[in-house]
DNA sequence: GCTATACTTTACCATTCGGTTTAGTATTGC
DNA sequence: GCAATACTAAACCGAATGGTAAAGTATAGC
């Protein structure tokens, strides 16, 4: 099941823990936006939002770009493909997890049947 | 885009963010397994064990039962189709938005030929 | 009934998280 | 050149993480 780095699913996952971040991550997806901009409309300060960035950035989300004093918010190169390639793999695995459960459950019943004819 | 509590994202994103809580997913949809059979496939105390358990729990990604003195784990109901929806409703946003800015490309190399000829 | 097993509870530890304040640096604009 | 703006860096805070050890409780098995 593991397409990557460990370290890697810890890191996105952990960065989409937090629903500031998620909706950094929203919110970049309709424009590009400043630090400042950000930290306004999640009402935090701005040493907050720099750190939720850096979380975004190190995780590979998000990548930021400085021109003059202004440092510029992106969405990064990576679109969760891995993220979601895990999540639907593991959502196999659930569902076919349940289909087994479900044998046993009618063996369970069969057995039940058996035993109550004896 | 949000389609169920932000506090239930925290927490399975958060559950998710560890590797060895994402182990115990997968172990967990290949079979049932006790506290103790856990902790020693991972390596672990006890009651280290019981703290991710604990927190997959309250994801409710996992459900536990003890009978005797045995607490069985196994997978819970939810099989993360709220988390794979927010994800691929960020890659669509995502895909939208680098459309958007190849189209501003697009516009810049269009704007850089028509000033070349001025 | 005694012992081993399986878990539970509590306390402890270092580190990280999510946030703040405060003080500094670099740029912009008048 | 000077004030306002935008960020950066650092220290600090309380709470949560990821782990441990130690002591307690409950049950299974002989």
């Amino acid at each position: 099941m593991v397409k990557y780095s460990q370290a890697q699913y810890d890191a996105s996952f952990g960065a989409l823990s937090d629903a500031t971040r998620r909706g950094v991550l929203e919110q970049l997806g309709r424009a590009d936006a400043s630090i400042t901009a950000l930290a306004e409309r999640f009402h935090m300060t701005l040493a907050g939002m720099q750190k939720h960035v850096g979380i975004l950035e190190r995780a590979g989300l998000v990548i930021t770009e400085k021109v003059g004093r202004v440092r510029t918010c992106r969405l990064g190169k990576r679109a969760l493909e891995e993220e979601a390639a895990w999540i639907e793999s593991y959502r196999q695995l659930w569902a076919t997890r349940f289909d087994e459960l479900d044998i046993v459950v009618e063996e369970m019943k069969r057995k039940e049947k058996a035993d109550g004819r004896n």
